[in-house]
RNA sequence: GGCGUGGUAGCUCAGUUGGUUAGAGCACGGCACUCAUAAUGCCGGGGUCGGCAGUUCAAGUCUGCCCCACGCUACCA
């Protein structure tokens, strides 16, 4: 039995997430988790809110609460949306729990010792009447450049400059207003990367097909330049991982924090062993330590694709530079962006369908399946209302869900209350599930690839084939002239809903849910077609299911096409 | 400016190492069927594969230049 190792990117907590979001990371890993998992393979699924970090102190500010509890709340607000979508993680952690806390500082102990730590003194703006440094975007003032008076620190919005918040004219605080600002010096460490340029390309270059996205993007942050550059991974802030030498002090760094970009991917670990601690495992080590029954475990991040220089470069060499026998990821699966109606998603502007939105105009399976069979995998993809409608009304509602409905209402109808009983399969039926059988085969090598898009288009053109073939059997036609043959093409069709369920069931996990309710049957993946085929048997017992999908309006589409155009509160 | 990713039927996209008349779904037209959520099936119309030049017996598929969109990143390659 296979063992899978999954990981979707951390949500960072500020907030509710939208579409683009969802489909970058955490969508496509549920899918993959729960194609293992149908398989028969061991998987342990993780994702976890990440929650360090000064945009997660000012939300907290903003919202008037302290920012643990602050926290402490939004975790819960998203951990609800991820059940609301049927993410099926096997621990939905936290990255400001305590194993994250002793794993961060063992890591950076580590690393010292290797000699991959670098302490740099630099000069950085601190405001007195905050009581902290201050990050370049936090200051703001007027451009010496173009005169504009809102000038981040960081770059002037109206004329694009990049500035220092050293050149900002009258610069002042965006917390609190404070104008008495002045530049201090302040350590801060950094990771070697550049040190690990090589070993890093060697692994990279030698990974076996992994997305062109994930290696251009990899190897680009390697050579641009002056090559791959060290990188601060700390911070004067107060919500955060304090700096530590393992379990000891770190002199000169009191009162410092890690950067979230260092502790973010530590979570992966950390968060097995909230796994166990919260009762649902019993041993994490077997899924990280090589040495401890790891090394036959594939590892596979799911993530967008401006998640892929941490995940490709910063992590791994977290992992290989401190020297100890941790699981390396095996397969970056990147993705594009998801675009909305003709521009991008913003969360700041409230552009576009947000999470806790979505639900509450349609259950999961309608949103799951168009992001997943359009999962911006080779290019970014756009998000239309049109295009959605289209999508649900045909692929679910009209070629899966009047299936279900036809074959279950025929059958009732005519031939009695369970299966039908009689007749044999002739050469059409053979050669219909032969044809089945190879379909189910190429979507099964999608699903193993993880292409997404592929696997979805197969799947749609496995719903079809049973149309097709009802089509031509056409029972409600042979009935007259031989009931038992009419009997036998139903009890076919029957269970083609049965199978359908399983195969579906990663997608659309809820509508697979009802047909196997109707249909009386558990989970099982139809490795044998023609034994899946035959095992409702005649006089077994089912149920003409509600229908499965309902099919969105013109008018609600223009509804709703208006309704998210604008801003979000 | 540099780098990256794309620019293929009205729309959303496939097109492996260059090879016969460029494909799918949706939309559109016709036919069939009537079990079903006016659902399904079959057939069909529709593309100078962003532009130009080149390599080749042969290019959507390789090379060069240019145009456009999106993203990343900066006056440094």
């Amino acid at each position: 039995m296979a063992r899978h190792l999954i990981t979707s990117a951390l949500p960072y907590i500020n907030g509710i997430k939208h579409l683009g979001n969802l489909v970058g990371s955490q969508l496509p890993a549920d899918l993959f988790a729960r194609y293992r998992r149908a398989r028969g393979d061991e998987v342990l699924f993780l994702c976890a809110t990440d929650e360090h970090g000064t945009p997660a102190e000012l939300a907290a500010a903003k919202a008037g609460q302290p920012v643990a509890e602050y926290c402490a709340e939004l975790h819960e607000v998203q951990a609800r949306l991820s059940e609301g979508y049927r993410l099926s993680f096997d621990h939905f952690g936290r990255s400001s729990g305590p194993h994250n806390h002793h794993l961060t500082q063992h890591f950076a102990g580590r690393l010292d010792a290797a000699g991959l730590i670098a302490e740099v003194e630099t000069m950085q703006m601190y405001s007195p009447t905050d009581g902290r440094f201050l990050p370049d975007r936090y200051i703001e003032g007027t451009c010496p450049n173009c005169g504009f008076e809102s000038a981040r620190g960081d770059q002037c919005d109206n004329c694009t400059k990049q500035l220092d918040p050293t050149d900002l004219i009258y610069p002042h605080s965006t917390i609190s207003g404070a104008t008495d600002l002045e530049l201090r010096p302040t350590k801060h460490l950094f990771l070697r990367q550049s040190l690990m340029r090589e070993r890093l390309r060697e692994w990279i270059t030698t990974r076996q097909h992994w997305p062109v996205l994930t290696t251009s993007i990899a190897l680009k942050w390697l050579d641009d330049g002056e090559g791959l550059q060290d990188r601060g991974i700390t911070r004067d802030l107060d919500w955060g991982i304090p700096v530590m030498k393992g379990d000891a002090p770190w002199p000169g760094m009191e009162g410092k924090v890690f950067y979230v970009w260092f502790d973010a991917p530590i979570e992966y670990i950390a968060c097995a062993r909230e796994w166990v601690d919260a009762g649902k495992g019993e041993d994490w080590e077997r899924w990280w330590r090589t040495d401890k029954g790891a090394d036959d475990v594939r590892y596979t991040q799911f993530m967008g694709k401006d998640n892929v220089p941490f995940h490709s470069l910063s992590f791994p060499v977290t992992i290989l530079g401190s020297g100890e026998p941790w699981k390396l990821v095996d397969y970056i699966k990147s993705f594009n962006y998801l675009n909305y109606d003709g521009g991008q998603f913003s969360t700041s502007r409230g552009r576009g369908v947000f999470m806790d939105q979505a639900l509450s105009i349609l259950p999961a399976d309608y949103w799951r399946w168009w992001l997943l069979s359009h999962a911006p995998e080779t290019a970014d993809a756009e998000f239309t209302w049109e295009n959605f409608q289209a999508s649900v009304n045909k692929d679910l509602a009209d070629v899966l869900g009047n299936l279900a409905s036809r074959v279950t209402k025929f059958a009732r109808a005519r031939l009695g209350e369970t299966v039908p009983e009689g007749g044999a399969w002739g050469e059409r039926e053979r050669a219909f599930v032969a044809d089945l059988a190879a379909r189910i085969r190429t979507y099964e090598s999608h699903m193993d690839a993880i292409e997404v898009r592929r696997a979805a288009t197969e799947l749609r053109a496995i719903w079809a084939l049973g149309n097709e073939y009802l089509q031509q059997a056409a029972p409600w036609s042979t009935i007259k002239a031989d009931p038992e043959q009419a009997a036998m093409q139903a009890r076919l069709g029957l269970n083609l809903v049965a199978l359908y369920a399983e195969l579906s069931a990663p997608f659309i996990p809820d509508a697979a849910g009802t047909l196997r309710a109707a249909m009386h049957t558990e989970p099982g993946w139809p490795d044998d077609v023609e034994a899946a085929l035959t095992r409702l048997a005649p006089g077994d017992a089912y149920d003409v299911p509600e229908n499965l999908f309902r099919k969105i309006s013109d008018e609600e589409c223009a509804d709703w096409k208006t309704r998210f155009a604008g801003v979000r509160d």
